[in-house]
DNA sequence: ATAAAGCCTCACACCGACGTGAGGGTCAAG
DNA sequence: CTTGACCCTCACGTCGGTGTGAGGCTTTAT
């Protein structure tokens, strides 16, 4: 498939997934004529490439985690290097208190929100 | 107190108290020589501006917010204005996303980070 | 008095993911 | 053949929070 339709289909832009590429992200077979193709698996590894971003790690540590999960991503997994292991320990840790973090915040916002419109409760999500 | 004190005790660059002041979100007063001087309460204002700063909201909307919390911010608030609502409602629905994105992040890495000992449980945190 | 430390105001540098536009090929439809 | 859609490669712009350095005050300690 071509860029185009990627970016349709995972619905992120084609400026993205050349960027992508160009971290080492996505490896793209090339046509004669100089077009990227991209293979369906593409569409699984678009995603799991945001979900970790998302997750606040950069291009250079994605593209290694990525390196460890097969074709579809679904189980299997080479040997992490043991750098690799260690980094994302503290990725992990990050991400943890993140979380805890976001939790705080939104308590934050929902006493705001729940001053808005009196002493009622607010809409659970 | 002076910007120097603050830092150390909030664990916050001078640069990014300054940067704060520049924004709106902390309004030092200023001796006469010209140096700022922070109350007490800026300890705690500027812990809640890092929080909200780690939610991913920025600079205008955490001055917006900020103005509905009194002095210590433990429990009141003002009247939030109607637009800061309807902003605050979206960026709530992103952080709860976010959070269900981050939790997801952790199973990845937590498969990878299991394949990299063994079988064996990963340490708990 | 003199040095050292802390403060001040610019103002430019940086990073990372991405927008955007220039300039130019490729390809299918009319 | 021409138009229009899609693709290509540079390469610079943007945004937000922060680092950093220049140049120059005040305050504190010796």
């Amino acid at each position: 498939m071509r860029i185009g339709e990627l970016a349709e289909r995972t619905g992120v832009s084609i400026r993205s997934l050349r960027y992508y590429e160009e971290q080492g992200l996505l490896k793209p077979a090339r046509g004669a004529n100089g077009y990227r193709d991209f293979s369906a698996e593409d569409v699984n590894r678009v995603a799991r490439i945001q979900l970790l971003y998302s997750a606040g790690l950069r291009s250079s540590c994605i593209s290694e985690v990525l390196g460890c999960v097969s074709g579809d991503g679904s189980e299997p997994y080479a040997e992490p290097a043991p750098d690799l292991v260690a980094e994302l320990t503290t990725v992990r840790e990050r991400i943890v208190r993140q979380m805890g973090e976001l939790g705080d915040s939104l308590v934050v916002l929902d006493r705001i929100l729940g001053a808005a419109h009196g002493p009622a409760g607010v809409g659970r999500s």
